[in-house]
DNA sequence: AGGGCCAGTGTAAACGTTTACCTTGTGAAT
DNA sequence: ATTCACAAGGTAAACGTTTACACTGGCCCT
């Protein structure tokens, strides 16, 4: 149908290998006969058909990805990192949403290898005892893991150190004069890195004396918490004075739920994500958050990945550093004075890099 | 290397050709064959190379996909609509990323067609003489086009009435009293839907009689804006009181600058944006836009995508409805009294739908 | 003069599928 | 008993590349 390289060769009288070889730069060709093909191409229009080219060299060029959701900010951050990453080193990325859900991780994973992606970047439910890395460890085909908590030997993970930054949510939560705290989550069995924010921030609770705070697990698509709010700020007595939320998009809706029951942040009730997606930044009141470098931790990924499809062997673990982020939404607890309380400086505090 | 069809067929003891016809359910097999073929599947892990049969059928089963930007929201909504109808027709989406850039637009384009996709969905920087669609053209290839506005004939483009929009957009502003209009927008020949808005923008200003709105151009990415909004606003007569944002995270970022510059929305000035993206009604102030169904629009342009592979006729423009959604960050002209000014209701007004 | 080397090119066999075309066996219809 | 139809399966030729291997001249060495 569309025109091949035969027709090329049989137009610039060559054979097909010479043409091959010009367009892969494989071996020499006199500038003469190149000139010819050049111009065979132009003229017929040639472009070449990866597929074929594929089928032989066993590499397609392409790259798996595979993500929970690109509702939320964080990984379309990342997947542009590795698209920027990947893209001058030649590949292409080939797309999977898991929707935080285990088969359906498998799914696209199956789905991706079955194009045979050279490599795959992705975020799983949780990486131990995962089905999908199963697969792709009986594949042979390498891939780097992203937010995931390093958990399986020999394999590259890019992440954050979300235990202590959870910990220091308390922490800060606690500086702020705030005794009962809250942490509202994602469901844990969808999140390893959730589960690690939580016994960090379980533990900082701790460390500072309080009382172990409230944990409530919400679906990580819900819109409308207010039913969830409305149960865990029922106990005027024992309502927490600060939340802490797994993720950025979830603070957001809290925020907003919060509002619809009455409750002012950070007056009323302190806030804190986690994540440090762009738009916490210009709410107002902004949002205190700790800070991820999504789209390096995705550029770090790619590069991981990269390098072991050129022959490097896996890295361990890869822990970036993450920030706090101070905003309006953390607030002295107890002072129900109408003036907005002004926070401690408390700004860019540097995470902690690997061991 | 890895176990292919032939090795299954040795190990069931049947040719090439029947497993092949079991994987496809081309042609009847027969069950005790069926069960004796599955079992070598399990055992040897086979798992078909799609590689290979798409050379043979010249069906890859992928979908080119390529976007201005992930950073933007409103487009990772798109790309999750397109990713969900797609998905349950078997195909899986290859991904190209243009950056609001013509020739980098074309870069993505050709690369996409070179792993021979069977269909794209794009939004380009403007379709009217624009190269990339030019090469989509000659390739033969299905197209549909989200976003833009429709310009070419028989081409499928998925939109919403923009300038429609754009006018009702000054309307708003003029029943809030506002005389003195201006647009900030993303550069215009970056995007053909921004210069429709503009277009509408200033035909309703107009209408009601009001000055031509100021109207600024800023890069996309642009997110310290303080240089240009201080020019904007520095001649204390004439500056405006409401500024429409050719979109969203524009806006945001223009918000978020005008806090800076020491003047308060809506107090100050009024802000509309344009695209609906889920945070802009969650912050605070709620953000005033014109609601594309973003989710929704990718879903369509893949639903006639997926129409046309499958042997349909080219659909003209389809034109989805957009919704005035009001919000805190528009309120009265020229009233400096310390209360915040209520809106009057104006929400979810339908948009036109195509004639 | 003979050999060796190298640049430049051609030939043809893969890579993993699908599918057009054949072959066989079986049962029903004549 | 012959024919016919049909279900089930096999054979082998593609699809568009890359690349190992072979070949040809020309040049440089001795």
């Amino acid at each position: 149908m569309s025109v091949t390289i035969r027709d090329v060769a049989a137009y610039a009288d060559v054979s097909v290998a010479t043409v091959s070889r010009l367009l892969n730069g494989s071996k020499a060709v006199r500038t003469e006969t190149a000139e010819r093909i050049h111009q065979a191409i132009e003229i017929l229009g040639f472009r070449p058909n990866i597929v074929g080219r594929s089928l032989k060299t066993s590499r397609t060029m392409m790259l798996g990805v595979v993500i929970p959701s690109l509702a939320n900010p964080v990984f379309a951050d990342t997947v542009s990192g590795i698209e920027t990453e990947t893209r001058q080193e030649g590949y292409t990325l080939l797309f999977g949403v898991s929707g935080y859900d285990a088969d359906d991780e498998i799914r696209a994973v199956e789905a991706l290898l079955r194009y045979r992606v050279d490599g795959l970047v992705l975020t799983v439910v949780n990486p131990e005892r995962n089905a999908a890395l199963d697969l792709l460890d009986a594949s042979g085909v390498p891939y780097a893991l992203v937010y995931n908590q390093p958990s399986r030997p020999g394999t590259t993970t890019v992440t954050v150190d979300n235990e202590t930054a959870g910990r220091m949510v308390a922490e800060s939560f606690a500086s702020f004069g705030h005794h009962r705290l809250a942490m509202i989550s994602g469901r844990f069995s969808a999140s390893d890195r959730a589960s690690a924010r939580r016994d960090g921030f379980l533990a900082g609770a701790r460390a500072r004396g309080l009382a172990d705070p409230v944990v409530l697990e919400v679906d990580f698509d819900s819109h409308d918490l207010e039913g969830a709010l409305a149960s865990l700020f029922a106990p005027e007595a024992g309502a927490p004075s600060a939340v802490f939320c797994s993720n950025d998009m979830l603070a957001i809706s809290v925020i907003g739920g919060l509002g619809r029951l009455g409750l002012r942040v950070p007056e009323d009730v302190s806030v804190f994500g986690f994540d440090g997606i762009a738009v916490g930044a210009h709410m107002h009141p902004t949002l205190a958050t700790v800070v991820q470098p999504s789209r390096e931790m995705g550029r770090e990924a790619a590069r991981q990945l990269v390098g072991r499809l050129n022959g490097g062997l896996p890295a361990g673990p890869v822990i970036l550093p993450y920030t706090l982020r101070s905003g309006e939404t953390v607030g002295n607890a107890c002072q129900p004075s109408p003036t907005v309380s002004r926070a401690p400086d408390h700004s860019v505090q540097q995470g902690k890099h690997a061991p």
